[in-house]
This record gives C-alpha cells, sequence and structure tokens, in this order.
DNA sequence: AATGAATGAGGGTTCATTCAT
DNA sequence: TATGAATGAACCCTCATTCAT
C-alpha cells in the first residue's frame, strides 16, 4: 500500500483535467459562460464540486484554461511569427486551413465567439486573443498592398469580416450552413484576385 | 383635477413600457442579458421592482418585447414583402441601408449577437428572424442568379456572412472599426458584379 | 391599496435592523464571529437568508455596523473630547462608568474582546476603535503626571490592563467573578492615590 | 542498512508530531484557529494530509493537544502542589516568573486567549486550566490575608485581573506594549504592599 | 507509514419573483 | 397603480475528513 508513484498520479490528474476542460468547453459553448454553473460542470465530468477546484482554482480559470488550449492548438496550425509576406498560395492556405479548424473545433470557436458578446468576460478574451488577431491584421494589409489594391486596409477588414461572418452562421446551424460550397467559393474569389481589379 | 381620462392613462403606460425596454435593452446590450439584474433595470428606470412585473411577466418576457419591437422596426425599413427581383441599386441601397440601421441600433444588434448561446430565447428569436432571413436568401439568390452568378447560393451565404461579419467586429469596436470606409469598399465590389465575372 | 407610507417603511426597517444586529451580536459574542453562520443569524433572526442582505451588504458590514453602534452609545457616556485633565473625581467616575457600562453591554463587550484575538477582523476594529483607546491613553498618562506618579507611564497602562483584565474575567464567568466587590476595590485604591506615593 | 529499531521509530514520531504542535501553533495563532485549514498546517509543516490524521484525529485534537502540552510545560515551571503560604519574595518571583513565560511563549498565550468564544474546546481547557487557577487564587488570598489586606479576595482577584490585562495587551502588540517597565512598577506596587495599607 | 485525489456539507452571497400594503 | 420588504433556490467556493493506493 506505498502511496501512488509521481507518474501514476500526473497520468491520473492530466486525465482527470482533459476531461473537466472538455466537459466545461462543450457547456460553456452551448448554454455560455455565465449561464453554466460550476455544479452543471461537476455533474456532467461525475465528479464532486470540490475537487474541480483541486484542478482549477476558479471558473473564471477554467475558461481561461480553456482558451489557452485552444490557442496554443491554433499556434501550432498557424505559427504565424515567422512570417512576412504571403503568396497567393499561402493566403489560400490560411483560408482553408481557417475553415478546417472552424469544423474540427466548432465547439470551441462558439465559445470564443459567444465570449466577444459576453461583456463581462470580453477583457479576458481580449487579453489573451488580442495579439493573434493583430498579427494576421498585418498579414492581410500587406497582402492586398502587394497584390495591387486599391484599398488594402478595407480588403483587410473584409477578408476578416467574412471569415468571422461564415464562422458565426456556421456555428450557429453546422448541420444547415453548406460550409465547404461556401469555402470553395471564396477560395475561387480570392484565387481570382478579384480585389485587386481596377474595372 | 379632473381624473385623467383612458387614452390619457394609456399614453402614460406606453411611455413608460418604451422606457423600460430602452433602459433594459442599454444593460442588457452592456453588461449582458444574464449578468444583468432586474433590480438593475428598475434603478435604471426609476420604478420599483414590482412595476416591472405589472408590464412584463418576466425577465424573459421582457427580453423577448425588447427584441420584438426591433423586429417589427426592421420589418418597416425593409417591408421585405412587395419585392420580386432586385435590381443592382436596389442590391446596394439594401447594403447601405443594413449598416445605417447597424450604426443607428447598435445596441439592439449587440443584444442579438449576443444572444446565441442562450438556447431558450434564441429558439424563439430565430423563428421570427428565420422569416425574414429566409426571405431575403431568396432575393439574394435570385439576384445571383439574374447576374450570371456560377454558384447563386453560395453568394447568396457570401454577402450574408460578409454583413453578418461587418456587423460583428462593428459591435465589438465601435469606435475602432473603419464601418463606412468598408461599407463603401463592399458597395464598390457589388456594384462592379465581382461575382458574375467567370474569368 | 395605496403602498406603505414612507414613515411606516422607516419603522418596519428601522425595527428589523435593530432585531437583526442584536441576534447577530448576540451569536457573534456567544461563538465568535467567524464561527457564526450568516445561516445562524437569519435563523434565529426568524428571516429569510436573502433579506439580511437587504440590510447589510456582507457579513462583515453587519459586524462593523455592531461596532459603529456600540462605539457611539460608549462615546455618549464618555464624551472624552472636551477633556483636558482628569479630576480624581472624573477618573473614579469613569472607572466606575466603564465598569456599569460593561454590566450592561456585557455581550458587545465579549465580542469586542473576542475580535482582539481574532486575528482575521483585528484591523477593521482596531480601526474602527483605535483612536478612542489613545484619548483614554493621554488622559491618563497626564492624570498621573498630575498626581505626582514616578512613572506615569506605567501607571496609565496599568489602570488600562487592569480594567481589560477585570472586564475579561467578568465576561468569561459573569456569574460567579465578584465584579462589584471589586470594582470597589479598584476604586478604593485609586482614592487613596496608591500610585502616586514614593514610600 | 539495517531497519530502524523500535526507539528509532518512535523518536521519529515524536519528532513529527512535535513538528506538526508547533507549526499548527503558529498558525493557529497567527491567523486563528478556525480561520487556519488543515491544508495550510500540513503545508507548513511540509506533511501530507493524511499524515496529520494520522497523528491527530481530528483538527479539534490537534488543538486540544497543543494546548495540553503548553500546560503541562506551565505546571513544571510553577509546580504548584508543593506550596502553603507564599512569602512577599515568592509572590514577587511568581509575578516575574509568570510574565517571563508570558514572554517565551507569547503564541501559546495568544492562541489561549482567542479561544474564549470557542465554547467546546474552552470548557475543556477550562476545566484543565480551572485547577491550576483554584490553587493560585486560594494561595494569593492567603498571602493578602496573612498582610494584612482588608478585602483579600478582591486583592487576589485584582493581582489575577491585572495580569491578565498586562498578558492581554501584551500579546496584541508586543512590539509596542513596554511590558518590562509594566511589570517593575507592578512588582515595585507588590513589595511596597499598596494592598495592605489602611490609609 | 505516507500520499493527495476525492467528497459533500456548508460557507457567504445574489437575484428573479411575489405580495401585503 | 405602485411600492419595496421578503423569499428561497441557486450561485461560486472552501474545507475537514476519508480512502485507495
Amino acid at each position: 500500500m506505498s502511496p501512488r508513484t509521481e507518474e501514476q498520479l500526473q497520468n491520473l490528474r492530466d486525465e482527470r483535467r482533459t476531461n473537466i476542460l472538455g466537459v466545461a468547453l462543450e457547456l460553456f459553448a452551448e448554454i455560455g459562460y455565465v449561464s453554466t454553473s460550476v455544479s452543471a460542470i461537476t455533474k456532467a465530468a461525475n465528479i464532486s464540486k470540490g475537487l474541480l477546484y483541486n484542478y482549477f482554482k476558479s471558473k473564471e480559470e477554467l475558461l481561461i484554461s480553456i482558451l489557452h488550449e485552444g490557442l496554443s492548438q491554433m499556434m501550432d496550425v498557424f505559427d504565424p511569427n515567422k512570417k512576412d509576406v504571403l503568396t497567393k498560395e499561402e493566403m489560400v492556405f490560411f483560408i482553408r486551413q481557417t475553415f478546417k479548424l472552424l469544423k474540427e473545433q466548432r465547439q470551441y470557436w462558439k465559445l470564443y465567439f459567444s465570449l466577444f458578446t459576453q461583456p463581462t468576460v470580453y477583457e479576458l478574451v481580449k487579453k489573451e486573443m488580442g495579439s493573434i488577431h493583430s498579427i494576421m491584421a498585418t498579414l492581410f494589409v500587406e497582402y492586398f498592398k502587394r497584390v495591387g489594391s486599391k484599398d488594402p486596409l478595407a480588403d483587410a477588414y473584409i477578408i476578416g469580416c467574412l471569415m468571422d461572418g461564415v464562422s458565426f452562421q456556421y456555428i450557429l446551424e453546422p448541420d444547415e450552413f453548406p460550409l465547404d460550397q461556401v469555402v470553395e467559393r471564396i477560395v475561387n474569389l480570392y484565387e481570382r484576385d478579384i480585389m485587386s481589379r481596377n474595372n
């Protein structure tokens, strides 16, 4: 009856932690951060209320952990650090990649969108997510400058908004929204350089 | 000092009701529906708690009333019943009109966007909003068919998503988002029939 | 069915408030501030848990209110503002008065002592009560200087400690401690100027 | 590496026990018994929660053990069994000894004073502390009778209260309270037999 | 002997809603 | 019509204690 080894404990903890994060993400995404009670999470995770606080020191910290987890997965995919200028192929890849992620991590993105409109926690999210947003904005503006757009800033905003809008509608009605078809159309538009045409 | 007439009383009630709706909209939009307490509303409206329940039978009903009010105002503006086919001018007018409304009713739209994680309420709103949505969808699809788009459905979705995305970002940061500039660029794109070009 | 008048409401509130303060004082004194739950208070006061928060915005504020109430009663009795130098009669009066108050407000003083030894809330009390203490200290030192004590500071501390000690023991066992007898003996000691004798 | 002998094991246990007692005393004194969590104790003692419960069957038992330990140390110092009548020198020695102990075991006394609003624990302690108390009371009364006091009981109470009061104030603000000076003054008073003077 | 994950009752607090007035 | 005192369920969180390992 010796105590568990360090490794056993770590595995146990990791598993539980991951489980809690998953359950919480689902609930936060479906019914909102504010409306989701800690009780509901622990019930869904089949653990006691107290135990959750053994893993996360508050409901807010749980949310932040979820966001971090998602953010670092996103970073892995995009690795936005090294880039200076986007080629058209990279631009297209980036669009496709974004929507691939959207599909795979639908709930994460639903949570993400819901937080933006939840003033109480918005500040929190902005801090966590702000940097990635601004990096992308810069990349886009540079891209449209290079391809000869008459209003690179507006065009950068437009592609950003378009992706937000598509994401938003897909999240709302994932079963009805023809995501692939719409993405292909968008890709087609940008492959044909619609923005840089002057007539 | 004759007693107030029936009509005067009705006017008073209407005025009060409108006031409550306005105050509640502001708070719901700024603080979030869930995070706004009925107490906060009554304090801001300078009425007693009992009186609010005299006008609305619950917090949720108050929310729904706000949404209805906004919806019917929107109906007045768009009056989508009479139309069969959109001309390009009407399309452009419609885009401009939408963003004009967005600016004027920013708080309403903020509230609207913030509700998508409020399943109970959202279902309700969706049903009513749904009709507007589908009417517009049809108009858009018809429009893109007429101008020779290769994928009218996707194009209809794209303009819808784009408008959603712009609205979303504008709502989040109204002071920083260059709404007019972006709108002009969008209008410009659709005036030049970018979607219907096949090369 | 008109609403209650301002006065009716105020009376109602005052009565309730006083009741809560009394019940809370009793419990805080008997089982300690930290160990007394808000539930216990509301049960003893026969009100709902929520109502307490209608009168006091937190458990801590409730405690502070109790202390204030007691403090202002004490101030009424001692009125330490106007005094410069104490005569012997005033000194004796002050001693008697203190113990009279102690008897009348036993629970208040029990609470008071318990807080001094409850580190969590000590800071709170010190802020509220500190001034009265230092005023008295000064008065005492001046007194012993005037009557020719060889160590006025020590003598001031001694009378202070003696009164604290008597209070403490009386509070612990009010039924067994012969308060009146002890007080008379103390008075007798100070009437005979025991401290100022140099042989 | 022979297995540890029975004796070594016992020493280890004793050491550990003493350590826990010390750490707990410190925390109870500084933070208060109720406000100190078992977790905090085990963290400070650098042991697991389970182990603490191996040594003490509850938080309350830990507290009682601390009090016992202190009590028996006090017994060793005062050894109140053998005495019949106190000489003045013994009286003075006793006073000095008490405050010497107070200084050395400040935390113990702080804890002790803080418990008087902890009814369950206090009853327990009182029973054991009671015997010491009553023995001393008798000694004091006898002493004051012998030196000719007009009210030996009151005088006994007074010296007891005075020592309590000094202890109390010293414990509250050990850095500011001039303990030595006050003790010397007290000793001086009793050396001059202030109580037995009749004019 | 020793660990710390796990429990669940209870802590202080908030709030939508009701109802006597 | 209008008030706000009152309720109680639910909120987030803490903690003494247990127990499988």
